[in-house]
DNA sequence: TTCATAAATGTAACCGTTTACATTCATGAA
DNA sequence: TTCATGAATGTAAACGGTTACATTTATGAA
């Protein structure tokens, strides 16, 4: 029903060669050419169809962009930062959610295939052992990893150094006097970055000479926060005094259940989120969080991708520079040194 | 590069057609031809190409989807909404946000039909007056707004009724003996429906005889909510006793910042927001909100779209119903009628 | 004026599908 | 065996652009 180019040449009574050239300011054409050329596609309102241009440079000017989901804002952050990239240099993006449905990546993928995206951006359950990622080397076409866990396979991916920033979490909390530390964190089975975090937190944590933090892993649908916490602050000689949260949204709602327990933050328990989410900084304690580029990491993701497409620059793994961010949740623990010399005494009743 | 359907059928030893069929069920094949035809397409990896298709049968199976924002989650729950019905029904999306700006719209439009969406899903800046929606209808491509508040134009529209709901604010705050109304919003200009449910908490202050609520703009980006609202409560005897915020993101900040100005929620000050973010159950208080089915909408969207694209059902607004959740952040009014006399007093003694 | 040259424009094949229509093949009744 | 019939398959023309190459037109030097 729209008009073709056809349409638009014979209205002008030039070739369709012509228009095309005008239309893409790939050929010279003489101004009053030009003029009634332009007249012509005014008059019918004349729209190129991208999808014949696209079979016929066999490259479509768009993006494939797959993340687990857009319930957590982190994602969100990302996608606005690849959605602005992308736009800035004119490509179009194609977009979908795998709800972390592992096997629902594949279907996804091979759309994307289908409508020949020139590339894409993900996030996938495991960069280690992935089907969808393969099947992208096979095919040639290039892909961009973000927040993924750099791996032993050399895939590109823009993130930052997960077993670092857990690790400085976990430095954090010591320096602020913190020894029995916790962890509660999403399914791991989910995300090899959260796997990464815990990794460097534990380090830290030895490193520093503490007990072996606790580690709990909560699922995040189903989240109630203040049912797997209770137990663990029983005791609260026994209770870590310091968490950290894989993620900023898990942070809040853990916040949440400690008070709903009873419990202050920071007074009697700090606690240190992992993503930097803008609202943090509004809450009231405001939350202390480790905080990625999110935004830049879906910029330096496309923007890679994108010069890759046009030259032929390589891809590679870029890691971003995470960043510290003590908010309010974290603060100074009780009584450092009293608290100390309590403790071992009490453990060793334990174990005679 | 990739195979093509011409290099199956030779493979195979069969006509383009034929593959076609069997590759779209389109039409009956021998089984001994189709056993044939598939081991052709698996040896090539073949994948056909959607842009020829699409390109054949003016269709793309594809949809456009134009959104203000990802950072505020209530849109990237409507896009989860949408993604999950998009994908059940095997189409894909495209996907873009204009982070507010008006003059965006079109750009991001008329890319979309370049690619020949076959219908868009957008919540625009406004409905009463938008060159985009102005086009589409000239061009006659099926479209449907989310979130936007239903207008005089008959713009199709999946929402809920934003009036109605802010009115159900005031009523709720009224009932837990409020009287001093506030409401804090994001700039109107870029939400018709932020407009929407302050006519409805004004009319709604109004018919309980309420004094008129006081209404404080605030710039979302640049947020700092504890500026805005300290002078606000420096005369405590005069400040609302109660404040109804445009969404929920903006309640969590400004329940924040009542925290930072040594503001006790809801004891000192009731706050309920607009969404139902899923995060707002897990806080501390848990977030009084008017509940919108964000994914709800999303899908119901998705649904009259795709509905309409297959079948001539045609598109119409949709009212879908709110729901207030009275979370902790919303209690009842410190004691109706003594505190009016007692307040001033007690300010009085915090100052000197 | 003539002609070489460059500029402007036109022609038609091609990109990878679908599909109307034509053709061939298999089947079973006569 | 023959033939009508329906099933299976093939042929070729779209779809809406781009672009190599051919052709025409304009320009200016001789």
């Amino acid at each position: 029903m729209p008009a073709t180019i056809r349409d638009v040449a014979s209205l002008a009574g030039v070739s369709v060669a012509t228009v095309s050239r005008l239309v893409n300011s790939s050929g010279k054409v003489r101004d009053d050419t030009a003029a009634r050329v332009q007249a012509a596609i005014e008059a019918l309102g004349f729209r190129p169809n991208a999808v014949g241009r696209n079979l016929s440079t066999a490259q479509t000017r768009s993006l494939g962009v797959v993340i687990p989901s857009l319930t957590n804002p982190v994602f969100a952050d990302a996608v606005a930062g690849i959605n602005e990239e992308a736009r800035a240099r004119d490509y179009t993006l194609m977009f979908t959610a795998t709800n972390y449905d592992r096997a629902g990546e594949q279907g996804i993928v091979d759309a994307f295939l289908a409508y020949r995206v020139d590339g894409l951006i993900l996030t996938v359950a495991d960069p280690q052992d992935s089907s969808v990622l393969d099947l992208l080397e096979r095919e040639g076409v290039p892909y961009v990893l973000i927040y993924n866990q750099p791996n032993g396979k050399g895939r590109p991916t823009v993130t930052v150094d997960n077993v670092a920033a857990g690790r400085d979490a976990a430095e954090a909390l010591v320096k602020l006097g913190h020894r029995r530390l916790g962890m509660v964190a999403g399914r791991f089975s989910a995300s090899d970055r959260a796997l990464a975090r815990r990794d460097g937190f534990l380090a830290g944590a030895c490193a520093a000479g503490c007990p072996e933090p606790l580690v709990l892993e909560i699922d995040f649908v189903a989240l109630n926060a203040e049912e797997v916490l209770r137990p663990l602050f029983g005791r609260r000689d026994e209770a870590p005094s310091a968490l950290f949260c894989s993620n900023d949204l898990l942070a809040m709602a853990v916040i949440g259940a400690l008070g709903r327990l009873g419990l202050r933050v920071p007074e009697d328990v700090s606690v240190i989120g992992f993503d930097g989410l803008a609202i943090g900084t509004q809450l009231h304690p405001t939350l202390a969080t480790v905080v990625q580029p999110s935004r830049e990491m879906g910029r330096a993701a496309t923007a890679q991708l994108l010069d890759r497409l046009s030259g032929k620059v390589p891809l590679r793994t870029v890691t971003l520079p995470h960043q510290l961010r003590l908010g309010e949740s974290a603060g100074p623990a009780a009584k450092p040194s009293p608290a100390d010399l309590q403790d071992p005494p009490q453990i060793e009743d334990e174990e005679t």
